[in-house]
DNA sequence: ATTAATACCTCAACCCTTGAGGTATGCAAA
DNA sequence: TTTGCATACCTCAAGGGTTGAGGTATTAAT
């Protein structure tokens, strides 16, 4: 289980880089993130929906109701430009606080 | 900058993280954390104190006022057993987290 | 026919940072 | 000497964002 400000600090990140390889629909998302965290991340729906709509709102994605054959009617995700770019400044943010974790749980790094 | 939620999620461990190795004052932490991330975490003392008091509240750390010599009057954090145990469920949040995020930025290397 | 899974949505409650404010001490420069 | 700045602590309202409890509808299986 993973605890709440972290939970929420990482849904940006990780919706916007599954949206960079390809279109996806809410619930999709939810299995694809369980199913690569190997069970560790278990979203419920009633969080993740207005992630998705804060990312449209912001202009980090695009929705589309779109319905394949025989299939059920699904709102699909895109990610923009937009959001390509944000994702590149996530991946920075967490890449420095990352390095800085590090150092405080392993002291010995920093001085050599 | 990092943003608001990725700055919440890593203040507790990385203050659990600098009391594992002694002693600290509010004021100090503030400076060790800047100093360590490079200038990354520039944390605002008005958003510490409260945090450092939810820590005590918890039992994760204990505050005492000290006063060494030709020093001024000080607050000093310890951390207590239980914020040692609180540091390693932390850490291992991260890595898992860490991992997932990973294989999300680099699909690559989920697929061998 | 009923249950469970899929698929989407809303809303109030709660937690936590932020930003603006306040107090007080020590030190250095004007 | 007094003005200003850094240190050092604190509080509180406002706002952002998840959680949990609800709701609707479709599809598949029992």
């Amino acid at each position: 289980m993973i605890s709440k400000n972290l939970a929420a600090a990482s849904t940006k990140p990780i919706i916007l880089a599954l949206l960079s390889q390809g279109e996806d629909y809410g619930y999709q998302i939810i299995q694809k993130v369980k199913t690569l965290s190997g069970g560790t991340l278990d979203w419920s729906d009633n969080m993740l929906y207005p992630v998705l709509r804060r990312l449209e709102e912001t202009g980090l994605v695009v929705s589309r109701w779109r319905i394949s054959a025989g299939e059920r009617l699904r709102k699909y995700y895109r990610i923009t430009e937009t959001g390509r770019e944000e994702l590149e400044a996530e991946r920075r943010q967490w890449s420095g606080l990352i390095r800085s974790l590090q150092l405080v749980w392993d002291p010995l790094l920093g001085r050599e």
